[in-house]
DNA sequence: GCGTTTTTAATGTCAGACTTTTAATTGTCT
DNA sequence: AGACAATTAAAAGTCTGACATTAAAAACGC
């Protein structure tokens, strides 16, 4: 673990890359702590302010944990589910928002991953889960609901479904679909959507859960994605619409 | 931006989250260039080592990327496919392997995940990723080849499968399923598989492809998984099953 | 006008000091 | 002896100031 050539990379990029390395590779256990940053310091031959700079790279992926004082350190964190889903969260919002993805795209893929926990949302759901969703359908029926609430409802109702599947790596991988992509697609659609719709495609797949119907379940959420995309295809067009009036105007001025 | 109170936290990790929302909301754009260091570290009043560890957090989950001499600086990263796919098979990677899962979960995740693409495959294969699975069937049929050869090939065929659906986001969300999931499942099953068997599977797979069958290709996926879990339980009988003959064997002695 | 050199503004690295936190140890009192 | 308080030590966190390295821009020479 001591490698550390001399590269053309930051030495602290190289460190961080060892230690990760070394943990990944199961030669560093979960809670082990690390040698003191002075020792690390020592070990690869470098400064400590660049050891920092490893450790901080590692703290940044969770990888590692630090606690000052004496027979304190940096120690081997154990992931959880909760980290990995925000990582997981945030690494899908910057993914979808800065390479400008299509929303077909987008839409076909959330929704053909939410599918996938249907036949186990059917098998497995309890009827605590059916409640939130069910009180979710009832929030959303609310008149004076915002833009921000109706969003969040739709989260907690998509999440109630993935979790009533009951398998902690499907909500973890389905994290991103639902909590980074959903709310993106409310702020695309919410001027043209129509929430009563909305709401009879929920109760759908409400009812379709309550009577363990795996194919109805797939059904409603197939439904729910064409309306989707239809909402987004009539949003463009308007859009598109609106820049060939302005440059029609401007042509004619 | 500039907020920075004397919370109970580090200023390094208080300066990347703040430089984190700036990016995540929107208010620095791709490309735009961060202030330099010593200009960081005056805005936030604190020195520039703090600064530096700040960015290495940053730089740790590839949000920005730094560039050396005059005009240098730090510049807001476009997270590219590539990176996004690493990232999700380093965490999906690692929680798997820190957090006992049971086998049995994961390998229906990991299935489940990979039926989400059947419909779109089925659509959108084209000839070229046909003859990737054709060609990765075949190396597996010979019989020279070695379980680091049998599994390199196995994540390649699936990859190929979920390439098929030609939908980015699908792909990205996959990769943590096929490219952290496979290898961890090969390394428990492959005393016990058949890999004749499995070869079989695949071609099943293949051929259903080929003829753009639907619910074909997800029945062959879910005789794989159900062949794959059941490797796992008579691995584990068998762990047992040896476990308790020596404990047998103790109890005589 | 083009190639070369110099300048300059950045990051990358280092050394050493100081501050703060925290747990173990030691000391003291009941 | 046991409980509480004071001391100590080890470690992360931070700061200052300096030097090294890079790479682009500007100045220079032909």
């Amino acid at each position: 673990m001591k490698i550390d050539p001399t590269k053309n990379a930051d030495y602290s990029a190289q460190i961080a890359k060892a230690i990760r390395d070394a943990i990944i590779s199961g030669q560093l256990n979960v809670n082990d702590r690390l040698p003191s940053e002075a020792e690390l310091a020592e070990q690869f031959e470098v400064s400590r302010p660049t050891v920092r700079e490893a450790l901080k790279r590692l703290a940044a992926q969770s990888l590692i944990r630090t606690q000052r004082g004496a027979f304190g350190g940096a120690f081997i964190n154990q992931i959880s589910y909760e980290e990995a889903h925000s990582q997981q969260i945030t690494t899908s919002t910057l993914l979808l928002s800065m390479n400008d993805v299509s929303f077909d795209v987008a839409c076909e893929a959330r929704f053909a991953l939410e599918r996938s926990c249907a036949p186990f949302a059917a098998q497995r759901r309890t009827a605590d889960q059916l409640a939130t969703m069910r009180a979710e359908i009832h929030r959303q029926t609310q008149p004076g609901l915002s833009d921000e609430g109706w969003c969040a409802s739709d989260v907690t109702f998509h999440r109630a479904l993935v979790e009533s599947a009951h398998n902690v790596i499907l909500s973890y991988q389905l994290a991103g679909a639902v909590e980074a992509m959903q709310p993106l697609m409310n702020m695309i659609t919410f001027t043209a959507r129509n929430r009563e719709k909305i709401i009879s495609l929920h109760t759908d797949i409400a009812d379709a859960l309550e009577q363990r119907n795996q194919q109805q379940i797939e059904h409603a959420l197939l439904a729910l994605s064409d309306y989707t995309k239809n909402l987004a295809d009539n949003v463009f067009a308007a859009k598109q619409k609106n820049k060939t009036d302005i440059d029609n105007q401007k042509a004619q001025s």
